[in-house]
DNA sequence: AGCACGCCGACT
DNA sequence: GTCGGCGTGCTC
């Protein structure tokens, strides 16, 4: 018998099958997926590699067919269905397949499992004491340690006594033989969940809530799988549908994913999966240790866990009976990867749910343009909650112009209306939070008589000025002190250029002295759970005033926060990024949605200067429809995603001049192998970060309404650039539908 | 990727 | 004559 291996290094000519013998010994226990150790190259060194497949004979010169030389104890085990999976992703995402298999699997290596030991006492205590006397007779010191240390506890730690004791393995053994105690080899589970409120409260669905659980029920009933849309405003309870839909699929023995996005998981959204599945939940994070992951990927496939939580990678955690795929808050960037295979998890997990026989369930109060025309299309099924839950009603919202603040003689950041709310909040002892929209924008330096900015000179970025006097780059790390004077024209009128959350806390303090106000943003959730800290004391009603970025409109209930404030709204409307609009509408409802889901109702004060833009106006109004609606008319006109695809491919060069040859005649051969299909074929254009770690990069766009063409393209220039020489020193990258400019 | 092979120049 | 530099090509 033969095995398909690939190889585990990175490098195109290397991504392809490998064949090799199995030997006999070997045979029961390979099987797809499994890691092994072949001899590879001239030098026979040996090197890892995954089998993905088996066959009876072989189709390379059998007399240099070697050998699997034996399965890698070091390595997990993928799933068959993973490595599926793993091809999927390569095709359609590009790469190379020894990258697909590594995003699929969770962790890379078998981390020590974490092995208590315990040693048991077990004769009397009279015959240990006894025991221990014939011990310090004889002169045997380290014996009779730990014949006290067992007369003291009848169960003790092996690493304990080894550690504070000096005793070893030797010593135990020799006491083992003797019949005075017996090993016990306890292997502990570590989960990362430790406190346990399991008191599941009974929840009276709204009559929508009931809807949408009935229509997935009775699909799923029926054993039809298929993807469902849950649009929810904020505040509609969308959780408690998924909740019951995953208790309607664990029911059936089989498994759920929740997918979140990694600033969202909170230990709030965690503990209201845990106190309704309790033991059974386990959630991945990226603060997780490697053994903690490794611990709840082997919980997973045993089958000691029915759902796991987690960001995009948990998407991939190795169920036995996969039944549902939950995406929550679908419509956020995160789900799209940012490295080598730049995948999906939308598409990744609907791929994977239809492999494996499961539904997909993604939810958002803000659908992503893809996700409400899939549903147009009558692909995915709508499933809505128009309503909030209980009393609490959609809050009111006003925009300010803020040109015409700046014409009153109001130079301030707040404008007189919202400073007005805020007044009348503080008095009243409700809460309110300021939004900065700060979408792209980094604190950067510039001078006010020439317009130099400082950037780093290794990336192409502006630097961000951080309060220790230093100025960051944000790509690199690269560091140096703040100018005191314009490089450029040595003129000292160099300084911040836009507030950022820190100047806005200071002014607010200022000009309310009586409030207590929070900060969140990067530099105050650098540590461990500072970003918990601070929400929970904003949630324990210890601030009055929230001040921060995007991270403080995600999924969080503060019941008292009947004000927000949104400044500079359209800081994120002006990038040059086909989604800004989308992004723009997104970030300003979740931010309003963030106001009265109390008892009280809200007030959403949106500052502007440009509120005749429809993202502004359709998210004033609330007008999910409206926006989709003029949104999709410019996606259409412009041949954008969702209406059709758009494939950029991004190369970078160390020697700029090369790059810049390469990216001529590969645009020329994208243009010929276009044939009279209409791709459009755009740039070769700088990304907005030209330069990263002193590597010039450069990119092209492919515009066509098939994805199959997109790929079909990939595939030749992958080829094209491997067979021509002078792209050897290029590196090249795809990215389908991509979610951010370059 | 990593290593052997091979073809050149500089050296004991 | 031999050692070691790097360019080239192959790996089941």
């Amino acid at each position: 018998m033969y095995a398909d291996i690939i190889i585990d290094i990175t490098h195109e000519k290397l991504d392809k099958v490998f064949q090799y013998r199995v030997p006999e010994e070997l045979e029961g226990d390979l099987r797809t997926g499994a890691g092994v150790i072949v001899p590879f190259g001239r030098g026979n060194r040996e090197t890892k590699g995954y089998i993905v497949g088996f066959s009876e004979t072989c189709d390379y010169d059998a007399e240099k067919i070697k050998n699997i030389l034996r399965t890698d104890t070091s390595s997990v085990m993928i799933e068959a269905r993973l490595v599926a999976l793993a091809a999927w992703m390569k095709e359609n995402y590009g790469g190379t397949m020894i990258q697909a298999l590594k995003t699929v699997l969770p962790i890379k290596r078998t981390e020590q499992q974490k092995e208590q030991r315990i040693l048991k006492r077990c004769i009397s205590r009279e015959a240990g004491e006894k025991k221990l006397e014939e011990y310090l007779h004889k002169n045997q010191k380290a014996r009779a340690r730990l014949m006290a240390a067992l007369l003291d506890d009848e169960e003790v730690e092996y690493s304990l006594i080894s550690q504070k004791l000096n005793i070893t393995l030797t010593v135990v053994r020799a006491l083992e033989e003797q019949g005075v105690l017996k090993i016990k080899n306890h292997k502990i589970y570590r989960n990362p969940v430790k406190e346990k409120e399991q008191q599941r409260h009974f929840i009276t669905y709204t009559e929508e809530q009931e809807r949408a659980i009935r229509t997935f029920e009775n699909d799923y009933k029926k054993g039809i799988r298929k993807t469902y849309l849950l649009y929810g405003v904020t505040g509609s309870g969308k959780t408690e549908v998924y909740m019951e839909m995953i208790r309607q699929v664990v029911k059936e023995k089989r498994q759920a994913i929740v997918l979140i996005p990694e600033i969202a998981l909170t230990y709030q959204t965690v503990m209201r999966f845990y106190r309704t599945f309790g033991e059974r939940v386990s959630i991945m994070n990226s603060r997780l240790s490697a053994g903690e992951r490794y611990d709840q990927m082997m919980r997973a496939k045993k089958g000691e866990i029915d759902v796991m939580i987690g960001p995009r990678s948990a998407l991939f955690t190795p169920f036995p009976s996969l039944g549902l795929i939950v995406i929550d808050e679908e419509h956020e960037a995160a789900y799209k990867s940012e490295q080598v295979p730049r995948y999906h998890a939308r598409e990744t997990a609907i791929e994977r749910a239809s492999l494996e026989g499961a539904s997909v369930v993604l939810g958002s109060a803000t659908p992503s343009m893809e996700a409400f025309y899939r549903c147009e299309l009558g692909e995915y099924t709508l499933l809505e909650l128009k309503r909030r839950t209980a009393k609490a009603e959609l809050p009111e919202v006003y925009t300010v112009d803020m040109r015409e603040e700046l014409q009153k003689g109001n130079r301030s950041i707040l404008s007189d209306r919202l400073h007005e709310l805020m007044e009348d909040r503080l008095k009243k002892k409700e809460q309110i939070i300021l939004f900065l929209n700060r979408r792209g924008y980094a604190g950067f330096l510039s001078c006010r008589s020439c317009g130099y900015v400082v950037k780093c000179p290794h990336c192409d970025v502006s630097l961000a000025t951080h309060n220790n006097g230093k100025m960051v780059c944000h790509y690199c790390g690269y560091e140096e002190t703040v100018a005191k004077k314009c490089p450029s024209c040595g003129s000292p009128h160099i300084g911040g250029f836009r507030a950022g959350t820190q100047q806005i806390e200071e002014l607010v303090k200022k000009e309310f002295p009586q409030a207590r106000v929070l900060r969140m943003d990067l530099d105050t959730t650098r540590s461990k759970e500072g970003h918990e800290k601070i929400l929970s004391a904003f949630a324990n009603e210890e601030a009055d005033i929230l001040v921060g970025t995007q991270m403080i409109v995600k999924g969080h209930d503060f019941p008292n926060v009947t004000l927000v404030g949104v400044l500079a709204a359209d800081m994120s409307l002006y990038s040059d990024d086909f989604r800004s609009a989308e992004r723009t509408f997104e970030l300003l409802t979740q931010a309003a949605g963030r106001a009265g889901r109390g008892k009280k109702k809200g007030e959403v004060v949106i500052q502007t200067y440009s509120p005749e833009h429809y993202s502004i106006q359709t998210a004033a109004r609330q007008d999910y429809q409206a926006f989709y609606t003029e949104e999709m008319n410019y996606r259409e006109l412009m041949g954008y995603p969702p209406a059709e695809h758009l494939m950029a491919v991004l190369v970078a060069c160390e020697d700029e001049a090369l790059l810049e040859k390469g990216m001529h005649y590969l645009k020329l051969y994208a243009m010929r192998i276009t044939k009279n299909r209409k791709v459009q074929v755009i740039g070769p254009a700088a990304p907005a970060v030209g330069k990263v770690k002193d590597v010039y990069r450069k990119v092209l766009y492919l515009k066509q309404e098939s994805y199959e063409i997109l790929i079909e393209m990939k595939d030749k220039m992958e080829q094209y650039i491997e067979l021509n020489r002078g792209f050897a020193k290029m590196r090249i990258q795809f990215d389908f539908d991509p979610m951010s400019g370059f």
